[in-house]
DNA sequence: ATGGTTATACGAAAATAGTCGTATATTCGA
DNA sequence: TCGAATATACGACTATTTTCGTATAACCAT
């Protein structure tokens, strides 16, 4: 239960939450590091937007230390299919299978990943 | 070809962009009601919203009558799958399978479309 | 103990997105 | 022909997101 208010975290705080939702538990330099390693952004901002996190609750932290510790305060899986389903709606017409073609189609999966699905494909059908 | 920028409508340029998709042309009026049928929305917050598009390029216009004409600039599938690209990096770590399990196993799809998947899947498979 | 390094807090600027009021022009029906 | 309806242009306000400077406190090595 719970949780009513729809997830929706920003670009950057996305980025932030994989981050987290690897590392587990983390110090904002830790999570500032992984940013950098990708974008170009300060210090200081990785930390406000972290502050800012915790308090609209999408990310918990223990500041008993100086060093503060943090942690995702929201579900991977749910979070995914919270984003998919809003892009399934605003890009796909309301379609899922529209955008399973899509990815499909375009961003190439190994025969490993595809008997994955298939396998999945063959469960639903029996229900 | 061209076109190296990189596609990003916002939230509600999206939503008219699907109106637009749909239709093919149509008028500011037109989108307008398409829109307000969904979310309470003033007709000039649509127009200048079109405005701007049109401006960035993602809509083209014929302004040779009174009442303008308005249709897609940027292609539907591309736009599709640069954003679904981007939310598989950002979202589920690179991984199309992923997002394809997430969105096949929340989002439930008819007999007959985890048909065409399961075709499409053996396609790539002979690949 | 003290200066350099590393933390958090906080305020506020800058950038982006969305909203709408008002002005002005055109169209059309009574 | 005149007024209501309908169109675009445009400026500006609001809200949200992102960015970072600066202040201050804690820590640590010499």
């Amino acid at each position: 239960m719970s949780t009513i208010r729809s997830i929706k975290p920003t670009e950057s705080e996305l980025e932030i939450l994989q981050i987290l939702w690897l590392k587990g538990l983390a110090t904002v330099r830790e999570v500032h590091e992984g940013l950098a390693a990708t974008k170009d952004v300060g210090y200081t901002t990785t930390l406000k937007l972290m502050q800012i996190m915790n308090e609209k609750g999408l990310v918990k932290r223990d500041d008993s230390m100086r060093t503060h510790v943090y942690q995702a305060a929201v579900n991977k899986e749910k979070t995914q299919k919270h984003l998919l389903g809003k892009m399934i709606d605003s890009l796909f017409g309301g379609s899922p299978t529209q955008l399973v073609i899509q990815a499909l189609g375009e961003h190439k999966a190994s025969p490993a990943e595809l008997e994955k699905i298939q396998a999945l494909i063959n469960d639903l059908k029996k229900q």
